[in-house]
DNA sequence: AATCAGATCAACCGCGCGCTT
DNA sequence: CAAGCGCGCGGTTGATCTGAT
């Protein structure tokens, strides 16, 4: 039914060359972004249209931010994540500068395992019973855990704004502490803006909030681990 | 200096969605 | 209404880099 994208034949793979760069920059410069399928032949690259669009967005899009996630973009991703789960393009829509491919990379390389790490699990964002690093507990003290946590997203405006998401953020049974280390993993959102974002995607309309919008609600860097 | 393992990230692949015919 | 097409997305792969031994 479906042809393949391209025909694999006669066109290149792998790693981008400086000259299909250029040729790709140059291309676009002059014809602006879209009709992939044919931009190749167009742009005289023996490249898929697919792979075109992908070194553009990724790659060599001028606004491309390139470097090191700082760290109110780390906070921003874990939150974004905890509200919208894997929808990358989501999430780096909401960074500026950042391609969906390298927000999943960073989340998958470092966010995941920092996450883990902490004894958070990072497909639910919920508490593990054994962080990482404190390691197996004794079979016999079952109900101890050495680090009692709390994990919430609250909107300053509204407490319903904790609803859903925080419903399964939430470790609210901190066991019975042997360690005095209180992690309050508070996340805050200063205003309603943020409820569109979670109304939106439980009805799995993916679309976000403005740019303007995202002024408004522009939050600082998580209360993590305060 | 050589080797190995783990981390990183660019690129590929398959699928689903929306639009057009 | 069904089929075809183009595009975008998320998952995965594999080459390269980096640090440890």
């Amino acid at each position: 039914m479906r042809k393949p994208c391209c025909d694999k034949q006669g066109t290149n793979r792998g790693a981008w060359s400086k000259q299909e760069d250029q040729k790709l920059i140059d291309y676009i410069r002059i014809h602006g972004e879209g009709c992939w399928r044919s931009l190749p032949k167009a742009a005289g690259l023996h490249r898929c249209g697919k792979s075109c669009r992908l070194r553009w967005i990724n790659y060599l899009r001028p606004d491309i931010k390139r470097g090191n996630f700082a760290q109110d973009e780390e906070d921003l991703i874990i939150k974004l994540h905890a509200l919208l789960g894997n929808r990358w393009s989501l999430i780096a829509g909401r960074l500026p500068g950042r391609t969906d491919n390298e927000v999943k990379n960073y989340w998958n390389s470092h966010i995941k395992r920092k996450l883990m790490k902490m004894g958070i699990d990072p497909n639910n964002h919920k508490l593990n019973q054994y962080p990482h690093h404190v390691g197996p507990l004794n079979p016999t003290t079952t109900n101890s855990m050495d680090v009692a946590c709390k994990l919430k997203v609250c909107s300053t405006d509204n407490d319903d704004g904790v609803s859903d998401a925080a419903s399964y953020l939430e470790d609210e049974t901190p066991p019975t502490g042997i360690s005095n280390l209180d992690l309050d993993l508070t996340i805050a959102f200063p205003s309603s803006p943020i409820k569109n974002i979670i109304e939106e995607s439980q009805q799995k309309t993916a679309s976000i909030v403005t740019n303007d919008e995202e002024e408004q609600y522009k939050v600082p860097t998580l209360l993590l681990f305060r």
